[in-house]
DNA sequence: CACCCGGAAGCTCT
DNA sequence: GAGAGCTTCCGGGT
């Protein structure tokens, strides 16, 4: 393997801070979001003064200097200058999909997994890049994204999917208290390919000042405490809210909130039965109707459905807590705390005054495109009424209105519909007006009537208006299940990166607390 | 009271 | 600049 120290430019501040830490660089990061504390045993205190400076001014000139702010062509263009500089291997592209802060994300072996035999060097190149960057930052007069504090807290970095995966000693602990490190908020805002929103609206924020119910709850749980989530300011959010995510006690005192216990279930790893399930699942997940090379868009997890399909359908069930699919057959699923699924979301996007009634409404702007629709009768239940694969491949809304024009669909769609209602006796008198089945390979029979709801309340597991014609085969490589402990960014080609790490270590500090939640 | 609905206006991003 | 996809707010219904 190659080694950063060999290939870089002489830099002397390498004897500062040499390569082979006692601890991973990611290590760092989490002990250190801000950057190296002012001085530290063995460390001497940081300055400005950047021990890569020199390799920094090899970069292609166009790269920011904080990797964490890298676009997504800013992180193929520094993987190409990589190849070269240090003599690489060629890169998979596809296997970086993600922007700069997400990179940064990636742990070593993440990148050892997407790069053999050069993860090493990417790693080290990045972690001196941003470790650089923090020390500038501190340097550095707070920024709107970048809002400074004197905190500096010993806490490992909560994004890491690793480090979620409960490797890291303090991982029980920091979800308590430490998401706030104003440095975990701005990688989380920057997570997204969405730079950071302007500060949540007064107005909105006031509009509905609860704050999270805290009972990410169980899905067994009420799932209906839907109380909206609005923080008062960004710090209150990432202490509180997130907290709230995490289904943590010491939840605040909201009135609305409901008494479940607020612990999670035991980590779920993935049962041989929850791996059947998966495997016979029809929504397929994205990455597999989303082959890097296609032309289709990459959602990533920006769009809503894609986030909840992905949520929907991590490979280990961690987020039933705030999203299950109640028949995945039919693609029925049932938001089971409202709140934290939009907390979720809100980190997402970006928009942290996000809650419950907003996203649901987004939610019911998919009505009208055949994308949702709601179970009648059943809180929080909404239905697929298109798989990933069928919102994919259609490019934008506009054509989905199109295609779902009730009274005709496109002829080869109705094609479809035919054979499909042949082969499924819908118990609903809708099915004449299906909507329209773009991908075959995973065919769906929707009986429903754009304009019309059913009038039956669906069945909780027997949904009554979706079907699944094909019950898809599919082998483990189909899925994206091969690596139930990884969600880390392209694997699972969708939430944001930071998203899904963030989310990752939310979840599985609820899991690491204590488990009440019998209802 | 919470949930649900959908109109309207506005915003961010592509 | 236009359009998509929300976000935010709201009034009204259940």
């Amino acid at each position: 393997m190659k080694l950063l120290p060999l290939t870089l430019p002489p830099v002397g501040a390498m004897d500062r801070l040499p390569l082979s830490l006692p601890f991973s660089p990611t290590d760092l990061l989490w002990r250190y979001p801000l950057g190296f504390p002012a001085a530290t045993p063995t460390q001497p205190a940081s300055t400005p003064a950047s021990p890569v400076l020199d390799f920094k001014t090899h970069l292609p000139n166009s790269l920011a200097s904080d990797p964490r702010v890298w676009s997504r062509e800013d992180v193929t263009t520094f993987l190409r200058w990589c190849e070269r500089e240090f003599d690489l291997p060629h890169f998979e592209m596809e296997m970086f999909q993600m922007n700069g802060k997400a990179i940064c994300l990636l742990t070593k072996s993440d990148l050892a997994e997407r790069c053999p035999g050069a993860g090493d060097v990417l790693h080290n190149v990045l972690q001196l890049l941003v470790r650089d960057a923090q020390t500038l930052q501190r340097c550095l007069p707070s920024s709107p994204v970048t809002p400074t504090s004197t905190r500096h807290l010993p806490y490992p970095h909560p994004l890491s999917p690793h480090h979620v995966a409960g490797s890291h000693p303090n991982a029980s602990t920091w979800g308590l208290v430490d998401f706030q490190a104003p440095n975990l908020a701005h990688l989380v805002h920057q997570g997204n390919s969405v730079t950071l929103s302007p500060a949540p609206s007064v107005d909105s924020q006031s509009g509905s000042p609860q704050h999270a119910d805290h009972n990410a709850g169980s899905y067994h749980s009420s799932g209906s405490n839907g109380s909206n989530q609005s923080d008062t300011d960004e710090e209150s959010y990432q202490e509180n809210g997130t907290n709230g995510l995490q289904g943590h006690s010491s939840p605040p005192s909201t009135p609305g909130a409901n008494a479940v216990a607020p612990a999670l279930p035991q980590p779920q790893s993935p049962s041989k039965e929850q791996m059947n399930v998966l495997g016979n699942n029809n929504f397929r997940p994205v990455r597999d109707f989303f082959p890097s090379d296609t032309p289709e868009p990459n959602t990533n997890g920006r769009l809503l459905w894609d986030f909840l399909q992905q949520l929907l359908n991590d490979p280990t069930q961690r987020y039933t807590n705030y999203i299950a699919w109640k028949n995945r057959e039919t693609g029925v699923f049932k938001i089971v705390d409202p709140a934290g699924l939009a907390k979720l979301w809100g980190i997402q996007k970006n928009h942290l005054s996000m809650n419950y009634d907003k996203m649901s409404r987004a939610l019911r702007y998919y009505y009208r495109v055949n994308i949702l629709r709601k179970v009648q009768g059943e809180r929080h239940c909404y239905q697929f009424l298109r798989n990933p694969s069928e919102l994919k491949s259609i490019k934008n809304m506009s054509l989905l209105r199109q295609q779902m024009s009730p009274t005709r669909p496109p002829a080869s769609l109705q094609q479809q519909q035919q054979q499909q209602q042949q082969h499924i006796q819908a118990p609903h008198h809708q099915s004449s007006t299906l909507p329209q089945i773009a991908h075959p390979a995973a065919a769906m029979s929707i009986k429903i009537e754009p304009k019309v709801e059913s009038e039956s309340p669906a069945d909780d597991d027997v949904p009554t208006d979706l079907s699944m014609e094909h019950p898809t085969n599919l082998s483990p490589t189909d899925l994206s299940m091969e690596h139930p402990t990884d969600l880390s960014p392209t694997r699972h080609s969708g939430l944001t990166d930071c998203t899904a790490a963030l989310l990752c270590h939310v979840v599985k500090v609820n899991e690491g607390s204590e488990v009440s939640d019998e209802k």
